[in-house]
Formats: structure tokens, sequence, C-alpha cells
RNA sequence: GCUGAAGUAGCUCAGCGGUAGAGCAGCGGUUUCGUAAACCGCAGGUCGUGGGUUCAAAUCCCACCUUCAGCUCCA
């Protein structure tokens, strides 16, 4: 027998017989990582541990703990499911039922029934019978014809119709217990290692995700090695519910969503309003610093703008029907960008102007599919921290490198450090989805890509995520419930200067044309908020809190002096409130904790005779007596450098 | 838009064929109090909307609207 060399993940190596199995290593190593392991990965591909490793490789045995061991272990899940599911509705078909994040899912076409709640329950019921039977996954592998054989008996269309992609490949199955699926694999050694088991939703879903297909039924669910790992997620989940920005919007009165004035177009409430408008000061006071030039454009225009730009053609869908003037059309604006275009069209330009930096915190409207709308997150109206920048060639790269730098010191400013960078290009085989010449598209996500490098981002590369009009940085960031979501973005254009045919005059004295960066920090000022909200779980900064601090007199008798204190505050530029209200002090600190107030100022006795507050801090009590005066440097101090701690 | 679930007082929820309920919030009074809920009282609802079944509908049926989850879409 031949001898193969394995290599561990520390560098070791150690021989083994050729066919050796990722079990029969990890049993070598010792007996609690064999009862532990899951899968094998195998020069980087995620295998059985029950499949022979024939060559000199890499391995590491996988456990729960190491991402690819949960990978198999959801994927083994979602065929556990399946098994179940098909006991009970036989002639059930199977569409696909993969593993993702945070658990699995299996997509099922059940003819005629609905899956209503006790539909589940005994689905996941018979899960826990089935996992307890210990069923071993087993390999198959089959000739394609005997695949497609297998599956017009079972009547199974979905698996033929993946099947026809995979024509004249060798399939492999996975058999477990009567159960068997068409399936790449991996999966783990048996049924038993699943331990804790709940399915958490059922919804609808197209097949292969396309909307002019059937749509199946999807079961989301999860499981875990022990119940207390599944109760531990189903507490999260919980959690997040709690830091949900609609919750805390309402709780806090920061916005209200009122199907009276319409879906997806939100109002802002005082207290809300004051923490948007301190996040628009805040990036108006870094974009003064870097020359942008302020400026204030309509929320309607002439639909010919949007026939020039190319908004109206590519994206008609998305936008409201147009309003008839006089013979005229006009249309909510989508963008801002066809607005600024004509400012800066207005007035002929050297290339000693450029680059030209154009900002507005915009407002645009777009048609969202109802069931699109999300809180603040998805809306039909929201407003853009909008910039168009015209800039020469040469200066491009300056500019977005700068541009990158404005988003970052965003983003740190607020402590967003879960993120990620996406440059979104375009997809060469779907070039009627976009504008513009193949060299200006080569010429742009060349220009970013360096851009991204040089300013040292951990990007990752989206093929058909572009704008129509040019590629993009996009941020991406999660919501309390683990959706992605895209905030801020710089996009390259070189498509909009020649539609709108813009020009500046060069040094040579001939017209050239601008290139175009759009970008915004934030993004969308409705979805940022909505992020943040739950970013900070309704605990803001306190250069953002609506209300920064609140005086609490103990009695009447010390409402003059909390006045004296409110006062005092209140004219050093502190968001600050008097509550003097006739309650005792526990139920009034109990009402200012539940509205997540930063500071409360208890005023008795000893206060007004020492000239101090007793500072109680939201979440950690009471801190003691303070001197006003000293108090007060420390809350400006707070405010004024915008810490993120209090 | 599609599939499913849900809409009862400002908020959280109970009631699920027999004249609309609770707690909190609000208002009036009593209480003047030291770090997460004092006490008494008052007021508050075309039970999402419209239609149907029934002697009788918040409750059963149908349609629509809105919200939520997922899908699709997302400049």
């Amino acid at each position: 027998m031949n001898k193969i060399k394995i290599t561990f993940p520390d560098g070791n190596t150690k021989e083994f017989e050729q066919g050796v199995t990722g079990l029969q290593i990890a049993e070598s190593i010792s007996k609690g990582l064999a009862k532990e392991a899951l899968a094998v990965e195998v020069n980087g591909e995620i295998r059985d541990l029950s499949r022979a490793i024939t060559s000199d490789s890499s391995i590491k045995i996988l456990k729960w703990a190491d991402d690819g061991g949960k990978y198999a272990y959801w994927h083994s899940s979602a065929h556990l499911m399946a098994a179940a599911t098909e006991e009970l509705f036989p002639g059930v078909k199977f569409g696909i039922g993969p593993p993702v994040e945070t658990g699995y899912y299996y997509d099922l076409d059940l003819g005629e029934h609905t899956l209503v709640a006790e539909d589940l329950q005994k689905i996941e019921d018979r899960m826990r019978e089935l996992a307890a039977k210990d069923d071993p996954y087993i390999r198959e592998e089959k000739p394609w014809e005997d695949a497609v054989a297998y599956f017009k008996k079972k009547g199974d269309q979905y698996k033929l119709e993946l099947l026809e992609e995979l024509k004249g490949q060798t399939i492999s199955f996975y058999h477990s217990g009567k159960f068997t699926d068409l399936c790449y694999g991996p999966h783990i050694p048996s049924t038993g290692r699943i331990k804790a088991i709940k399915l958490l939703s059922v919804a609808g879903a197209y097949w292969r995700g396309n909307e002019k297909n059937k749509m199946l039924q999807r079961i989301y669910g999860a499981t875990f090695p022990t119940q207390k790992e599944l109760d531990e997620y189903l507490f999260r989940l919980e959690e997040a519910k709690r830091r949900d920005h609609r919750k805390l919007g309402q709780e806090l009165e920061l916005f209200l969503l009122t199907p009276k004035v319409g879906g997806g177009l939100p109002l802002w409430l005082p207290k809300g309003t004051i923490v948007r408008e301190s996040l628009e000061g805040f990036l108006k006071e870094e974009q003064r610093k870097r020359g942008y030039k302020p400026v204030v454009t309509p929320h309607i225009g002439n639909i010919n703008l949007y026939k020039t730009s190319g908004h109206y053609p590519y994206y008609k869908d998305s936008q409201f029907t147009p309003l008839k003037v006089e013979n005229e059309e006009y249309l909510l604006k989508p963008m801002n960008c066809p607005h600024h275009f004509q400012i800066y069209a207005a007035k002929p330009h050297s290339y000693r102007d450029l680059p030209i930096r154009l900002s507005e915190f915009g407002t645009v409207y777009r048609y969202e599919q109802s069931g699109e709308l999300n809180g603040l997150i998805r809306v039909r109206s929201f407003t853009v921290d909008d910039s168009h920048m015209f800039v020469r060639q040469d200066q491009l790269k300056g500019e977005l490198c700068d541009v990158i730098d404005l988003i970052q010191l965003v983003f740190s400013t607020l402590g967003f450090k879960d993120f990620k960078t996406r440059l979104s290009f375009r997809d060469p085989k779907n070039k009627e989805k976009y504008g513009g010449e193949d060299q200006m598209w080569e010429m742009s996500e060349k220009d970013i890509k360096e851009a991204a490098d040089l300013m040292k981002l951990n990007y990752y590369i989206a093929i058909g995520e572009a704008a129509f009009y040019g590629p993009k940085i996009d941020f991406m960031v999660r919501d309390a419930l683990g959706r992605t979501w895209q905030l801020g973005t710089v996009q390259v254009d070189y498509v909009m200067p020649q539609r709108f045919d813009l020009e500046y005059t060069g040094a040579d004295g001939q017209k050239h044309r601008p290139v175009v960066i759009h970008r915004a920090p934030f993004g969308s000022m409705e979805r940022f908020m909505g992020v943040l909200i739950e970013h900070f779980a309704g605990e803001f900064p306190l250069w953002l809190a609506p209300i920064q601090a609140v005086v609490l007199p103990i009695t009447d008798v010390h409402l003059e002096y909390a006045k004296q204190v409110f006062k005092e505050f209140e004219a050093s530029g502190v968001r600050v409130e008097l509550d003097d209200r006739n309650e005792k002090i526990g139920y009034k600190i109990r009402d200012w904790e539940t509205k997540k107030v930063a500071y409360m100022l208890v005023v008795g006795d000893k206060e007004k005779e020492n000239g101090t507050v007793a500072v109680r801090q939201h979440k950690k009590g009471d801190l003691g007596q303070i001197k006003k005066e000293a108090f007060l440097a420390q809350v400006l101090n707070t405010i004024k450098t915008k810490s993120l701690t209090l």
C-alpha cells in the first residue's frame, strides 16, 4: 500500500496509507477530535470525513467552531428537514436546500398544501426522531443517466432541471435513512450530531430566484450541537428585535410611518430630527473644510432631464408616474445629478476651476414595490447626502481617495466597524444594462480599484452591481436582523458628462469633458438613521442625543435650584430638560431611564447647598455629586469631541 | 409585485358568536418624597375598511387596505 503525506494546519506532516479517511486521521490524533469532527477540508475543499484521501494533501479537521464545520452541519440539517418533510408529506418535490449564514433552508413544492405552524411543529418533531436514529450520511456517485432516471421515476422536475446543467458529469447523491437527495455534499457523519432543532419560519420563494417561475415554500431552520447554543441563538434573535429601529423609533419618538401619509414616506418627529440634523451638520462642516459648495434644487424636474440622463429609460419602473403641467411632463426627482449638472453647465468652466464639488442634502423619490418597504431602511422618499464632483481626468484618483477618506472619517466617528466595502463592477456579459463605451468602463473600474488599493480598503468585487453609468465603491452594513444594506457610495461616471455635454476649457484652449464623481457618505439619511438607531440600540452618543441631560428636583422645595441648573445648561447649548412633575424621584428616574437619556441630574438639599448635581448616568447609575460647573464643562467636552462614550 | 402571517384605546396585549376589557401613558385630585413604577378618581375604541352569513359578528365567510417575514427588485 502506498503512503501519502498529510500536512496539518500547524505545518506538521504525517504519513498515512493512501485512501485514509478524514475520520481515521482525526481518530489518530485524538478520540475527542474524532467525536467532534464534522467534516474535513482537503486542499481548501470541504469534504465528508468518510471520503478517501488519495494523494498528498493539506488538511484541516473541521469542528463546529469552524465555518466549514457549520456549513456541513447546516447542510446536513437541511437534508434532515427534507427527510422529515418527505415522511410527513409523501410526494413532496424539492427545490434547493442550502446552508446559510445562520442555519439553512429548503424550498419545497407541496402542491396544493400550504404549510401552517402546526406543520412546522410536526416536521420539527419528526426531525428529532430521525436525528435520534443517528443515520449515517452516505455518499454515492452515479452516472448522469442513472441520476436522471431516478428523478424521472420520482417525478421531481426541479431536480431534473438542476441535472440538465450537470449533463455528462458524475452525479453525487447522499442517503440518510430512507431519504435520498441529489447533492454535492459535504455532509457530517450522521444525523445524530444534530441535537437541538428549531424551525423558524416559512415563506414563499421563487424557483431559481426568478419571479416568472413557480413560487415554492421555503422553510428556514436552525440547528445546534447543544440546546444551550440554540437557546442562546433564539435569545439573540429576541435581543435583535429589541434593537429594531422601527420599534425604537416609535418608543423614542424619533419618526413616524403612517398609511395616512403613505407607505415608505417617513415623518421626522422633533427628537429624530435633532439626531438627523446633528449628522447633517457634522457632514456639512466636514465638506465645508474640504471645499464643497452647497446648492439647493427643487424636488421635481422636467422629464427631459431624465431622458437625457438616461434614468427615465433605464429605471422607468422605479419612478413615480410623471406629473403633467401645461403640456410639459415633470418627474419627482429620482436622483439629484441632473439638477446639479445644470448648475455646472450654466456657465463655462476653466480647467483651473476644477474640481468643482456641488453638494446638497437632496430628497429623492423612488417607487419601491410595496413588499419592499421596510421602516426607514427601504423607503419611497429619502434624502441623499449627495455631491457631484466635476474633475479632470488627472484629478480623478486623488479626488476618489479624498472621498474615501471622508467616508472613513464618517464611519469611524460613529464607531461603525462592522462594514464591508464592495467594488461594484458591471457584468460584461450583460452590456445592454449599462451605458457608455467599453473603454470608459475599463478605465473607471481601473481607477476605482487603484483608489481602493491606495486607501487600503479591504474590499471584495461584485460583478453586475454597477450603476448603469459607472462602477461604484459601496459601503455595506448590517441591520439588527443581520440583513446587509448599502449605505455610503462613491461612483465614477464618464457617461453622464457626455449625455449632458459637460465641458471645460483646458490649458490648451480646447474643450474637454470632465469626469463626474457621485458620492454620498451616509447614502440616504433615512437608511443611515435606521442603521444608526440599531447600531446604538437607541443610546446615541451625547452629540447626537435628542436629550442630553434632564434635571430632576427631589421635591418642589428644590425647584428653584433645579431651574437654575437647567438654565445654565440650556444657556451653554446643552439639550436639557427639567422634570418638574409632581412625582417621586424613583418614578422620574425609571421614566428617563426607559427613554435612554444619558444624564439625570438629581438635585435636593445637599446639591443646593453645595452647588452640585448628583449625576446619574444611563445604565450605570449614581455617580455621586459633582460641582455643576465642572459637570457642565465635562458634558460640553463630550459633545464637542463627538465622543462615543459618556 | 408574489407567498404566508397579523391588524382590538396613544403603547403592550386579553376577549374569538350574546350589550367592548386590563396594565401603562393622558387628564383631575391627594401625596412633597434621595436613585428603575405612591394612592384615589376620570376620560379614552365606527374592534383596519367594505360587503356577506346570523335573531345577534371584534369573533364565521369574501374582497380590499396596511404592517411584518421571506422572495423578486433596489439609481
